[in-house]
DNA sequence: TTTAAAATATGATAACCATCATATTAATAT
DNA sequence: ATATTAATATGATGGTTATCATATTTTAAA
């Protein structure tokens, strides 16, 4: 047996592996998506080699798992601290921006994952939906609380139109080989739900 | 050498097998990705044999291009039939509810390619992007035409926002688990660009 | 410094997949 | 009916991948 001391230290080695594992997992899936995302190129890229994997996680899956998880919920930390510093009233604006800037477009590795992993996830385990749907619920809370009718049902369904439409977008404007096009549509969006300005 | 009826029939054969094993694939890529699409999958499913696959196509890649493109190409045409049976000035919301529809968001293997493969895209070979930007123009343009307003700009720029709108809501709707979210989402987007309906 | 334990590396296995060479079957023209 | 050619099937090859058993290295305690 072992002292408190130690097991603290030895869990801490082992969670900074875990933890570069995972980080590497959250950017990679973005990347090439779940299916094109591999036990050995994520343990490359973490500087480890491919078999000690399995002292980390128990399979493939349960990282991809927990990839999703964290990317999402570092999604929802960066929304929130958008809308925490933005002016009084400037919420939704803030976060439309953000969004739809080129800087989002052209950064999949660490932007929103459901504009990254969308269109995979009807594929995926029940554990990656289950922890996909939470974290969207918590995006489409956290605009709806920024939305002048707060409290009202019809905020809620405006942050889930806006929350659609901004995450459309994006995916689209990544998707198409022609830049002029993905910034009108873009612009296009910002437009339709922000008509104030031009 | 051989005389014309030859010829016509002996390309009837070979274009017969092409053509399911192409409509197979424009399928099978919405239904398991373009990643999760194998050939000797396609070949089963088209009733032949893994290996006779190289004589109707110089590769898996060139497959997966011409099934993107073909999905495409059906997904544009099911929209102008949508729009061409639509009453007087009701061409917009019929094809916002086939869009939105429970129909379209569980099918799909034969629904829109953009919101079954959007998030793919960024990681395609030049031909499939090219394909995809092509027929999304295409059906911006023809949600452009049936808007109060089309030939000022701005039509073009509300057919791209609410494009990129109704895709990013069947996409998110089929990504998450929970059935009554999926409603709700679709439910909001409708609202949102239709407001005159319940 | 030596020992015990944890963390990681090495190398192997089995399954899968795209591709291709060759054999077989089916269709057509004489 | 037979010869010719197209279409498809069979079986093999090389590469890749997830997984795991075992060996080595690293770390901390004595």
């Amino acid at each position: 047996m072992q002292n408190k001391s130690t097991q603290r230290v030895t869990k801490k080695r082992k969670e900074i592996s875990h933890d570069r594992i995972l980080e590497v997992a959250a950017r990679a899936i973005r990347r090439s998506g779940y299916d094109g995302t591999g036990v050995a190129d994520i343990m490359k890229e973490a500087g480890l080699t491919h078999g000690g994997f399995y002292a980390h996680f128990e399979s493939r899956d349960t990282l991809l798992a927990e990839a999703g998880d964290r990317a999402g919920a570092e999604s929802v930390a960066i929304a929130s601290r958008i809308v925490a510093a933005a002016p009084a009233g400037q919420a939704i604006r803030a976060l439309m921006e953000a969004y739809l800037s080129a800087e989002h477009i052209n950064a999949i590795e660490t932007g929103c994952p459901v504009s990254a992993l969308g269109s995979e996830m009807p594929r995926q385990s029940p554990e990656v939906r289950r922890a996909a749907t939470l974290h969207i619920k918590e995006m489409i809370d956290l605009v709806a609380r920024q939305l002048p009718d707060w409290g009202q049902p019809q905020a809620h369904e405006q942050a889930m139109a806006l929350l659609c439409a901004l995450i459309g977008t994006t995916m689209i404007a990544r998707a198409v080989d022609d830049p002029a096009l993905s910034e009108a549509l873009c612009a296009a969006t910002m437009k339709q739900f922000n008509p104030a300005t031009e």
